[in-house]
DNA sequence: CATACGTACAACCATATGGTTGTACGTATC
DNA sequence: GATACGTACAACCATATGGTTGTACGTATG
């Protein structure tokens, strides 16, 4: 349950999603398990570089990769994407009272405190 | 209502998530307005440092600035965080059915087709 | 066993990123 | 009006990122 959010792992999946092709990847991870040359088909780099973007995904505990014969099978990581879930849910739910907030401003129309003062979980080192 | 999600929309919100301190930033325009020199006393770098993580917020859309006297006050982009928020939505839903339809197959036991093609909406340029 | 395939990995390159300092300019303040 | 403050922006630097090609190596296949 509460998994703890650290600063590193959001960098890592925000970092890892930051990414067209990347996110691409991904998407086709979770349809079917493919091996790379089998993905790298779908984009306009080589091999290479899609290894390495796996590779980011991979850093990322989005996806793992299962050897199967001379192919490297790219799956998604279940419990890394759970847990990415859960960093996502964070700061959605931190903009998301930020923004439920601002309709009691608006729909009541006279609240005062603008006192909107949320500690943080994860940073402040 | 039915926001499209471009793959460069989804770049910039998840590169400009993608680093802690524009995180913290953002958190902190969410608490109150403050200047972005007010903003910079938290972190260990320059002020000019801090302008740029504010430039990145405000390109993704998550932020705005707003002249007050001889301050630029940074605060949050509404719009753009309930945006932000479908991006994340839309992500997070992709690997949440992966992982519920994980849960059926070991629940019931016996589900065949691992048929899990999904089309994806954005990039596929 | 020779060959083709899928992968790993190193070297290399161009550009992006995250930081710095310095200068300039509008806006308060004394 | 001089001075201090908050900001903008340019120039610069080091490192990270995203791509390339080339080589090597295990694994199928003829």
């Amino acid at each position: 349950m509460g998994e703890t959010i650290t600063a590193e792992r959001a960098d890592a999946v925000f970092g890892a999603l930051a990414d067209a092709t990347r996110r691409d990847i991904l998407s086709r991870a979770m349809g079917g398990d493919l091996g790379i040359s089998e993905l790298a088909e779908h984009y306009p780099m080589s091999f290479a570089a899609v290894q390495k973007h796996v590779a980011v995904l991979e850093g990322a505990g989005l996806v793992r990769k299962r050897a199967d014969g001379r192919r490297r099978v790219v799956t998604t990581d279940m419990d890394g994407l759970r847990n990415a879930s859960v960093v996502l849910d964070h700061y959605e739910e931190l903009w998301r009272g930020r923004i439920d907030r601002m309709h009691e401003l608006l729909d009541e129309d006279g609240l005062p405190s603008p006192d909107t003062d949320t500690p943080d979980q994860e940073d402040r080192t």
